[in-house]
DNA sequence: TATGAATGAGAGTTCATTCAT
DNA sequence: GATGAATGAACTCTCATTCAT
């Protein structure tokens, strides 16, 4: 057999370091950056802890890298929402069915992780400061107030309204964890009742 | 000078140990027993840390403590709503106050963490197991059950309703602390949405 | 270059294991569990605190451990001696000679600081109890009946003489540490005396 | 009633520094420095911990202290027994029953614990090596070699004699502490057959 | 490259000693 | 003088990271 030559190595590198990252994006969601040992990784992850070494300098760097990745993905996730051609309601259903499957469930429970662990490097703080609420309010803004215009969303304050959906969601992803059933997921119909009408 | 007596060895000994634990509340329900260090507890109190454990057995043990004072506390707020003379509604609108505010936020959280951190002692685990989701709902259904009757609560299934309301909550709680600013807790009318009918 | 093989691996681990039990026994016997801090065990062996525990659960746990052996190994002894084809008297000094050997002292002096230290877990104290005097004796029993029958060994009760024996065997394996050159362990002829004729 | 004059102060002082010592005699002697915390002293004397460092400097300087006494008592006993007019062989039975007793056991343990400590101050140590092994055997060899002048001690080297004996009486004593009944004294006959001619 | 043994910094805990009363 | 609360250094143990193979 040939030996392999430096683009398929550089796939297999590759392909390791997204698979470590698959896991480890569970991992961190579920258990935090504290309750998370490099052994359960590396054992989820089916290399020596010696090997990941190679791949990522250090917990911390996974760590940071996967919150970046959150972030990206969750606003990307909204940005996309406005590209279908359905009422605003119909809209914000689908954002909320993309949040609440498995997707965009880790995304957001790390990002909670993030916001709430201890012991959390400078550099991880700083980025997540680069993506307050805020930010994620002005993305939706648009699409509550057309929803609000065409008279499918209730009325009130905006913002406030946004801010405090997107602090159930995820809390409602936060507490969910697989293994563990005592809370359970509440049904989309039913969490569209916070801003829909009748 | 004279030695201290016994009544006022006894208040020392009281104030300490509720400052500790008043601490370790907060401290617990924000970053876990993982990510919770001795020292933190012990600077946040203004106590060395060695004087901790004249006062309680070990990190764990005052975590099991608060633990089940929290669950005792969650179980006794809710049976004390049945006894206010207003209608459903405005029973489960007091109770989610209640839960929302100071008194219970920390006891929510803390029970999230207990539920989803990594490294719990096998006493803490069963200590969970004796408060389960279901016996919460049990103990509320009585009351969403004649909000039903009154009208004051939408139709559906009352067990799904339940869980989800008290997975919201408690979500909307976990997310919540205080130093950090990035959600921020819905109004309680919002919540009722979910509840209740126009 | 190639990660070790398996079969290299479990050599190093045993290989660790027993170099590790072996410094060990000698410091636990020397200066008891109290008295030996993982700092002497870890310096001893030439390696660090940290890897001591890849190898053992607790330092409690390797005491015990070595407690168990101790006590294996000196009833194995006893019971190895009646197959020897001497006279009783004979027997009777190649045990004395064995347990005043480097192999059987460490073993001995354990077993004394096991019972009198202070703070040795309650597993320990229940070990210890598995292997009363009693046992000993009784196991030493037929060897010096017979030395009595033939005429070798001096009258008198025998269950005190066989224990008064062994007190001073480990009494005399107690007081003795190699470092430390206060006492000095008897010849094997002036201990016989105490049980044998002119 | 009139205030406690400078002497009758410097009595209960006294009073208690005995008591204090006495109590510590006993625990030091079958705990050792390790295994023996301040609380153990303070309980059995019946004074708080803080009172204990009015009257010794440290926990050290009182093992030091007891140490001394030990050392003193021990060869004033044997001095005290050439005064007895009775035979050599009385004379050293006479010395074997002290020894074994309750005044001289807890000195003879204390010693024991003294050499075989990790973690005993340098002062202690220097302070062991005032007494080594061979002022005993210097101090008893007259009375041995009268003893075997007058045929009452069996021939052979007198030194290695003594300091047999020496060390089976220490490690008698060591290996006997009362709550324990693992090992027992050996009768002072029976002893003595190490020495003593048929 | 890949492994798991080995390290060391830091966490939880104990206890001799000091201090406020 | 007397107490026990309070401290901090030292101990046991854990785990992210490095190293020898």
């Amino acid at each position: 057999m040939a030996p392999l030559n430096e683009e398929q190595l550089h796939q297999i590198r590759d392909d390791r370091k997204v698979q470590i990252k698959h896991v480890a994006l569970k991992v961190f969601a579920k258990y935090g950056i504290n309750g998370t040992k490099m052994s359960m990784i590396a054992k989820e992850a089916g290399v020596s802890q010696g090997l990941f070494y190679r791949y990522f300098k250090s917990k911390d760097e996974l760590f940071m890298m996967l919150i970046q990745e959150a972030m990206e993905e969750s606003v990307s996730s909204i940005e996309k929402i406005y590209s279908l051609s359905v009422p605003p309601k119909e809209k914000i259903r689908t954002l909320t069915e993309v949040i609440l499957d498995d997707g965009g469930k880790y995304y957001f429970m790390l990002i909670h992780q993030a916001h709430t662990s201890s012991g959390v490097s400078e550099k991880t703080k700083q980025l997540l400061e680069q993506y307050p609420l805020k930010l994620y309010i002005d993305l939706l803004l648009p699409l509550f107030r057309e929803g609000q215009r065409v008279g499918e969303i209730v009325e009130g304050d905006l913002e406030e309204m946004i801010s405090s959906y997107l602090s159930i969601l995820s809390g409602v992803m936060v507490i969910n964890s697989q293994e563990n059933s005592f809370y359970q997921i509440p049904k989309v119909d039913l969490l569209m009742r916070i801003l829909t009408k009748s």
